[in-house]
DNA sequence: CGAGCTTTTGACGGATCTCAACGCAGGTGG
DNA sequence: CCACCTGCGTTGAGATCCGTCAAAAGCTCG
């Protein structure tokens, strides 16, 4: 049915992207969905350390990564957008040592484990590209360990965003460098290692430079070249190319 | 022969404490070396962006995934031990985002991708544990994330050090809390994100305060409690157990 | 034994945090 | 319909952690 076709729509956009996609290995894809389920924002998703049997592809809304220190400081590892899987290294981790974490409302379609075990006997190619898409994300949380490592506090919100904006885009999410991003200051705060009020002076010299607005939930670039000047953002840790994996 | 026996074998004592390999699977491993070669400390190993036809298996020495801005900082996004694959990943990358160095001198088994292809062609669970060290590694860069991010510089370099006790011990490179790490204090900062100076104060506290010591390119922790306590250290990251995967 | 790293230490400066106050919007209940 | 509350955004003042700059001492190796 339609609706269960749109489930992994945007999954297959990002892979499609990056290597081919048979109409066999898109059925499959489909067939591994056992069904879907929604979260409230803010609502914890996974805790860390729970045993897992199942990962979770977001449909709608923005998860975290996230893990807290002690004294209730927290740090976003990574954020997913519509089409990414959450949690597909739960399938071979068997549990995950952070949280995941729904910044919005959010819809996911869940993967049992089973399925994709039963992928990696029977399908080669399509378990490289899950595979894969396990790697896209390792190479975006490097690039996060730079941002919080050595840029200054600017440079890594413009950062942030111009990610976001590339990602958003590769599933027709973002248009024109304008998206929606309805999640507030603090959040972005723990997705940067900055404070909320930190963050707060940041976006507005961003927005004073003429650069980006953060407003309502929805940021809109008004100079992009200006921007990943200042983020020295560079696509290559996205690996957009198409290529055979 | 007994040198090539020993290019694999402390690969297998990190999967074997994950997971069963079978002697076929061993033989698979030891078959996918197509040879091996030298670094001196200080060399690049792999410039980002260059294409790949073979990953590299740590035999020997220490190595570093890093990433430079312009200013001429540099991050160190991974410290590779021996038996850790410093770039599996560009397998299916194709080409890596980030540098590869060698932090001391350093020994390295190839691995043509072209063997890695087969394995993954018609070894569906020895496939499963390559993809499982490379999430290992994302695992411990999230943890970068979160140190660099959140943490302060006593506890990122007290967190550092304990991460490398228990990766070094996996395989028998530490023992009594006591291991070779000859690397600068310069590295140090590039690998927590503070500067060479800061570290060295830092190092200076920890000895004060009876936790380690790190001279001579040896590191001894003298209270292994209270170090873990400093850093908020957790083994959960690493995925010691045993499991099926 | 001198050149060039590396380590160590001190004084100072600055980016970011902390603390605090206020405004604003949306929701809730009387 | 309005008082109230709560969460979020905004701004200012002061504190602090870490960086910068600089100099000197120790090591290693040709």
């Amino acid at each position: 049915m339609a609706d269960e076709a749109d489930l992994v729509q945007r999954l297959l956009l990002k892979l499609r992207a990056r290597d081919e996609v048979s109409e066999r290995e898109e059925r499959v894809l489909r067939d591994a969905v056992s069904g879907s389920e929604e979260y409230p924002a803010g609502r914890n998703m996974v805790r860390a350390g729970a045993p897992l049997s199942q990962s979770m592809l977001v449909v709608e809304g923005l998860v975290a990564r996230f893990k807290d220190l002690s004294d209730g400081q927290r740090q976003i590892q990574e954020i997913h957008v519509a089409g990414d899987f959450t949690d597909l290294h739960g399938f071979l981790l068997k549990r995950l040592e952070h949280n995941v974490g729904a910044l919005t409302r959010v819809r996911v379609a869940l993967v049992p484990h089973d399925a994709i075990r039963r992928i990696t006997e029977e399908e080669p190619h399509l378990t490289r590209l899950l595979w894969f898409s396990t790697l896209i994300d390792s190479a975006i949380q490097r690039e996060k360990i730079l941002s919080v490592g050595r840029r200054p506090a600017l440079s890594r919100l413009a950062h942030l965003l111009c990610e976001l904006r590339v990602r958003l885009e590769l599933t027709g999410l973002a248009a024109d460098g304008s998206f929606a991003l309805p999640i507030t200051q603090l959040d972005l705060g723990d997705a940067t290692g900055l404070t909320s009020v930190h963050v707060n002076r940041m976006l507005k010299q961003l927005r004073d430079d003429r650069l980006v607005t953060f407003r309502g939930g929805q940021v809109t670039i008004h100079d992009w070249p200006r921007l990943q000047k200042v983020a020295e953002f560079d696509t290559g840790f996205l690996y957009l190319d198409r290529r055979p994996r």
